[in-house]
DNA sequence: TGTTGATCATGC
DNA sequence: GCATGATCAACA
């Protein structure tokens, strides 16, 4: 399965089929080998995934089945079905900001349709070893979806008001916003707390691991 | 032991 | 550097 899915249903019937299977039967299937750990390798399962079920390659801003409007998350959790990880969901826009929308944000596109993919995460299964769980395709409820409004709005307001750098993890319901770089080095502009321009570190948003958990714990239990 | 802040790989 | 895919690892 290389090609893309011509509709949601045949997404599903892909995600369902490997359901079970271990991280390295559908490596071998694809003819990549594992990696021992994910150390180096930190998107390596996500990736997988993504060649598995026939996502569009790339790193464009866009959702990972554009002609389905989906976007394909692997979450890593734990004996009991529970995420251990949060989730990145896009970049956050540092400039620029003035009568952005909620409605037009990437985290209200990326999050209206999401194809969620349990695979274990325990550190002390190899990599290749490790099962693929139950497939799980959601949408936010409208409670979500205005508790995620909520949260974005009130850090996109910080931002737009230079206050990007004080901005920390605690902050937000459902989401939050964090480094998203390659190292401390990395930096980009942004707006500083006397409305000039600075250099800071890029910042994402972030799905919390307790959300992800709750979503998890209603859908699989 | 759960979270936050930092980091790794890749393509362009 | 930016955007994708995320997990690591130090600290509270």
């Amino acid at each position: 399965m290389h090609s893309s899915p011509k509709d949601i249903e045949q997404l599903l019937q892909r995600a369902h089929h490997i359901a079970g299977w271990q991280l390295g039967e559908i490596a071998a299937e694809l003819g990549i080998a594992a990696p021992h750990d994910l150390r180096h390798h930190k998107g390596w399962v996500g990736q997988l995934l993504e060649h598995w079920l026939g996502a569009s390659a790339g790193s464009r801003p866009e959702p990972d089945f554009p002609h389905l409007g989906v976007e394909l998350k692997t979450v890593p959790i734990d004996a009991n079905y529970k995420p251990i990880e949060s989730t990145y969901i896009s970049v956050c826009p540092l400039t620029g900001l003035r009568g952005l929308r909620w409605q037009d944000s990437a985290v209200c596109h990326k999050l209206s349709h999401v194809l969620w993919i349990p695979v274990q995460g325990d550190k002390s299964i190899p990599v290749a070893q490790r099962h693929v769980g139950m497939p799980l395709l959601w949408q936010p409820t409208a409670d979500e979806q205005q508790q995620l409004q909520r949260d974005w709005e009130e850090l996109i307001e910080q931002v737009a008001l230079g206050k990007v750098e004080s901005i920390t993890a605690h902050q937000g319901e459902l989401l939050q916003l964090r480094p998203k770089a390659a190292n401390r080095k990395a930096l980009t502009e942004a707006i500083g707390p006397d409305g000039c321009k600075i250099n800071t570190l890029p910042r994402g948003f972030y799905l919390r691991t307790s959300f992800t958990k709750l979503l998890f714990q209603r859908n699989f239990s």
